[in-house]
DNA sequence: TAGTATACTGACTGTGTAGTCATTCGATGG
DNA sequence: CCATCGAATGACTACACAGTCAGTATACTA
């Protein structure tokens, strides 16, 4: 980000491949992977084609950057909001409050978060590690209700499924908020989320 | 189904459509749309490619009888076991039930269902009514939950997103299944998933 | 058995698009 | 004002694949 200390042709590199992700962002939310092509990105960067392959090598290159970027960026907001939250109570809110706020500002990320999902069944698919970063969160979330539960905060629960369903029914409420089927703000929608797992997993 | 009254050609023609079917959502599913290729179809059918283009007329609309086939299966067996199931509660555990009894026989139809989720904030993609059969789903759920609140057999939510939620968290279990990241077995899942949500939405 | 009808075939065509590269542009500096 | 050089261009190539259709095989009929 700071420029001191780049060399002009690195301040550049790095304009192009910001703009260039800007741009296959808004392209690959709107259309999809396969349905988005390299000659609609580079207008909508407003360059030309060739000028893509300067700074990346693929398509599937770019779409992973523009992928990867945005859930690396969640991934390390919802872990860092859980920790600094207090008691399971708190994690859990900050879990569905971070994810639920996070796609009214990113919105063309989440449509192209979401439409990987719907590749984790396609062991061949455009990104085999997404499965794994999948699969780690749902372990860690797995993990702090484990911890809950031995501690006594929560009832005893079979505690992977209640960690793919927490994580899941979030991911419902952000879907209807894409699909611009919430008639309520974010945070009316973490309150009955909030409240429905509570009332779900506390042993009151 | 019967063979009764139908001519030789009918036969014939409902038995090849069969087997291109199955072949279909056989490489669909493990493929998705866009990866597949006719020639894998047909190839998978025991057929040449021709064969395929006589009983369908485009790549888009088999995928598209796959895809309606079981999706009106399914939405017919989740609507008339919860009408046959008493009270808000039966209801709620038909609708899970019946969702994962269904994944475990359907594994390569749901491959493709779920990966149809993603598609569902790209506007132009392959198939615009599975949009609406969504919304309708959860229209259902949602009247059905309004009712119940008002009945008072359950507290006061925000239903349409409970909803969704109850909706999403089931399919995330049927996801995880479908992974094979459940220990579980499915009656297992259903339990676990039943009483969190009702714990979650019952007003004791 | 010959003749006809119908199901099937797979080589072929047309198209869309990922990726390339010879050429042009424009900034810098002597 | 010209020379040099890296960045940008976009016409072009190669290829994959959906969809076609002239030709073949098979089943029926007389």
């Amino acid at each position: 980000m700071a420029f001191a200390g780049k060399t002009k042709h690195e301040i550049l590199s790095e304009f192009r491949t910001a703009e260039i992700l800007q741009a296959a962002r808004t392209v690959f939310a709107e259309k999809g992977f396969s349905e988005a092509t390299v000659d609609e990105i580079a207008e909508a960067a407003g360059l030309a084609k060739g000028t893509i392959y300067l700074y990346f090598p693929s398509k599937k290159e770019i779409y992973l950057a523009a992928l990867k970027n945005g859930v690396a960026e969640l991934a390390e907001a919802t872990r860092k909001n859980m920790e600094a939250a207090g008691g399971i109570r708190g994690k859990v809110h900050a879990f569905i409050q971070t994810r639920l706020e996070h796609v009214e500002r990113n919105r063309d990320f989440f449509k192209i978060y979401h439409a990987e999902f719907g590749n984790l069944t396609h062991p061949l698919s455009v990104n085999e590690s997404f499965r794994k970063l999948y699969r780690q969160q749902l372990d860690a979330l797995e993990a702090i209700l484990e911890k809950a539960a031995e501690g006594g905060e929560i009832r005893k629960t079979p505690v992977g499924a209640i960690a793919s369903a927490l994580y899941e029914m979030t991911r419902g409420l952000m879907l209807r908020r894409l699909l611009g089927w919430s008639g309520t703000t974010v945070e009316e929608d973490v309150e009955t989320l909030n409240e429905f797992v509570w009332r779900g997993i506390g042993n009151s």
